[in-house]
DNA sequence: GGAGTTTGTAACGCGTCGTGACAAACTACG
DNA sequence: CGTAGTTTGTCACGACGCGTTACAAACTCC
């Protein structure tokens, strides 16, 4: 039932509260208020303190929630405490932004292989991680359990790496390709579209 | 006062309307049902149908909609036909695989410069496009009047440089960086967090 | 000790969305 | 030509989520 408290909506601004949260941790800020939150999510502030407040007393009156622990709250709402495991398919250069940079790590998120097709980049190094073929793949998903699978290849090719991803175990599927991918319902595939976001900036702008 | 009646949630179902037509339209697909968007989408047919019908009436009863007047309709609607000019920071892998794929130009935006700081970077070309040296923006952004910047820039200098691009006169900023900017509030901020994203669909799947 | 700040929480009302239902328009197939 | 199937367009109802207002309690700072 406690999951059940969890509706789309909250969970969404939570999940909008972590980014923020781990962004001002980032900055070097250890405390922050409903009212500062407000300011870079747009969400009230009363919702927020009602979002929160409905898990329990996260807050200090006269001064505002620990950034640390609210992260660590959150995360343990969301149940996505502690640190996943992700593949990364596709070593181009969007796939060497991704696993050089650390927004996937500041979130508990490990990548933990990374494969691609072609002879030049296969056996080279990411920081510690190598490039390995993409045929190991299907040997490597059942052992090491990998649920979530970041695509960062041409469209021309998504929809087969998303087969075997499924094939593989992978749940969720997360699509930098602009490609339209079908799975079965019970895998969750999750479309980049910065330009579409932004288009929704644009209009607001617009005005 | 028709502006007035797209509210947060229309505009956010449109644009997510949008992505999905111009992915299926790219999988080569000319007409599209309520039914199978909502697939792709998440949200309820019949709600679907409501919000397009709004506007018009724009499908064929027993066909569905042609995906290429939807798509330019959705896009009058939203008051963002046409092409509109972007200007991209930082031409390291990110800004390379921004610059070089069509996520953009699927959309109406057209990159119109490219800016870095880098020497070896710096007069180099990605596609038609030099890169130029992040010095000239403040000549051209009154010029050209862009409105909307990309920051793919690392994260210890994207303040420094939001701040020169509002000084420039961009109004919407696209922070693909990890820092939480600030800046005034006629400036619209949206920033790339795929990993938080990722962690709503987690959320969802552990369900 | 008093002023100011911020959380936690309750109550009210509007608006949005899901649901169910159904007529009208279109296709397909005998 | 006609009938079955599909899909849009549209209405009405009900539930629920969210913004707003309000206020007590806890904390900081001077």
């Amino acid at each position: 039932m406690a999951s059940d408290r969890l509706t789309l909506g909250v969970a969404a601004r939570l999940s909008r509260y972590l980014q923020v949260l781990t962004q001002a941790r980032k900055m070097g800020k250890s405390s922050i208020s409903s009212q500062a939150i407000s300011e870079y999510t747009g969400v009230n502030p009363t919702q927020i303190r009602r979002d929160l407040s409905g898990f329990g007393k996260f807050g200090k009156r006269g001064v505002g929630y620990d950034i640390d622990s609210l992260i660590e709250q959150i995360r343990k709402i969301l149940r996505t405490a502690g640190t996943h495991n992700i593949a990364l398919f596709g070593a181009g250069n969007l796939g060497q932004a991704i696993a050089s940079s650390s927004v996937f790590g500041d979130h508990g998120f490990q990548i933990s292989a990374i494969f691609d097709v072609a002879p030049e980049r296969v056996g080279q190094r990411i920081g510690e991680l190598p490039i390995r073929h993409y045929d190991e793949f299907a040997g490597i998903a059942a052992d090491e359990g990998i649920m979530v699978g970041v695509l960062a290849v041409p469209g021309d090719v998504a929809q087969r790496v998303a087969d075997d991803l499924v094939a593989g175990g992978v749940k969720i599927i997360f699509n930098y390709s602009d490609a339209l991918l079908s799975v079965p319902s019970d895998v969750t595939v999750h479309t980049s579209s910065p330009a579409v976001e932004l288009l929704y900036a644009l209009y607001f702008y617009l005005s």
